[in-house]
DNA sequence: CGCTCGTCATACATTTTTGTATGGCGGGAA
DNA sequence: TTCCCGCCATACAAAAATGTATGACGAGCG
């Protein structure tokens, strides 16, 4: 039994004639014919007769009517829902980030999104790996390191200042030295990172009191004294116990990616978090 | 939307690739493809993510596999009641035939055929008129005038010989006589009819007592004395007050046919009643 | 009775859908 | 690293479905 087939056998059914079905469905009469002809063929019933005045139910045709019916509530409801998903959204979206970003950059954008589309569960992984888009780990991937990959769509989002950082009231070291300088830096498998490198330059000699791979951990022995530290602006500037030093020369910034899979283009909710994103960071 | 995606959509849903769903549908999978392609252009949603691992459901997806779902448990129960006709049947039968061939010859069909299938209602119309079969106004039509409309399927039921009757313990009347001889014969309307004719001839100055349309009239009237009276032997011979009598020359007998529209030719009760039918009448 | 109109059925032309064949890609095993 | 297999996507050929045009039939009206 072809499905479709009962959409063209209710039209029939509520017309009463081939030509009038076929004129309410945009089709023609003998489609018309044809097709309840499968249909009873494929059933193995007499669904109408053949009278002057039109078709006319048989008992079996009538049962058939009441089951199609039903049929067309569901694909009616089907759509409904459907259509719907366009101004209610609701579902989960998946997004990674690295750890300060998520914090500081996507925390206050998220919470936007939420008083917009509360129905919209948003889960928000942080740490260092990187989620697989084509295995759906991850929904919408920040990142630094640009997107390559042909089934994912990117964009360059924002360009991240960073800076050097020291506790509150103290004096920038010399510029070139680092002697008798402690400093708080990446870790050694980041240690190739643009600011890291651009740390150790500034100040040869300085000695690595400590080593992390969290940004917000830098910024917090940063505050507590513990050394200097390459900071980005977003977390360092919002932390009143640090305080920003110029000496002379200024560390690299870093460019942050945003990328989603293809087949989600179309997904609402994935397209409405990503519009407040672009709004609040790359605006 | 075209309701008969829905149905590669589930086989899609379940089986997780295009290749699978093709081999379970009997189709190919460039055609899997190309359904689900149309219905998700339809819908204005993605319902799959293409993976390595193949189709992953979005949640637009699972929202219409439930309703997906719902439409088959409908067109299955559809399918199941259709088939479930050809062995449990109801509804209603209307039949048509003369008034004694209903009550003598047909009520007892009627009652075997309703303990066979107890919830077929059948209605049985006795009065004189022809009931249209193209008209739906009988399903099935018992009468001695063959059926020449080419969209009615008929057949020849029986032969019924016929008889002359008088009250039992009456003696025989001179056959080309009928002096001082009473009669009971049909009504002007049908004074031609072959038994009729026959009745005349065979009495030519008999006395009409009663002319009547119905034969069970006749019967009564020549049961209670009123006069001979030509009647069908199934008729006659039921009742213990009549004896048929032979005066050397016998009426001519009538056959029976038995007709219905073609359109009905599939329904099932329909069928089932014509099989008793001719088993108990034809036979 | 003849004519008109509306109905369904049917034959042929056109369009759409489906199948066949092929290629690209990713993952797993040797 | 290379090879094999399974997967989906795409182009072209074949099959199926649909539209156009026409005829037969029945009902209603003048």
């Amino acid at each position: 039994m072809d499905w479709s087939d009962l959409r063209i056998f209710l039209a029939i059914a509520r017309e009463g004639t081939l030509g009038a079905a076929a004129r309410k469905i945009g089709q023609t009469q003998p489609t018309m014919g044809r097709r309840l002809r499968a249909l009873e063929t494929s059933l193995g019933q007499t669904l109408f007769q053949r009278t002057a005045d039109g078709l006319v139910l048989t008992d079996e045709g009538a049962a058939v009517l009441r089951h199609a019916e039903r049929i067309e509530d569901e694909a009616l409801a089907l759509e409904r829902h459907v259509s719907g998903a366009e101004t209610q959204l609701d579902g989960l979206l998946r997004l990674s980030s690295s750890d300060w970003f998520g914090t500081v950059m996507l925390s206050p954008v998220i919470a936007a999104f939420g008083k917009r589309h509360p129905k919209v569960t948003v889960e928000l992984l942080t740490d260092a790996r990187l989620y697989s888009l084509p295995r759906r780990e991850a929904d919408l991937v920040f990142r630094i390191k640009p997107f390559s990959e042909p089934e994912v769509i990117s964009r360059k989002l924002l360009h991240i200042p960073y800076a050097l950082y020291g506790k509150k009231g103290s004096k920038p070291p010399r510029a070139g030295d680092g002697s008798a300088v402690r400093v708080v830096t990446m870790n050694a498998e980041f240690a190739d990172m643009p600011d890291a490198v651009w740390l150790k330059r500034a100040l040869p000699n300085a000695a690595i009191a400590s080593r992390s791979n969290n940004r917000q951990v830098q910024a917090e022995l940063c505050a507590s004294g513990d050394g200097f530290a390459v900071l980005p602006r977003p977390l360092g500037d919002r932390d009143r116990r640090l305080v920003a030093l110029d000496i002379g020369t200024a560390p690299p910034g870093r460019d942050t990616y945003v990328g989603y899979h293809r087949d989600l283009r179309r997904l609402a909710r994935l397209r409405a978090l990503l519009d407040i994103v672009i709004e609040r960071l790359a605006g």
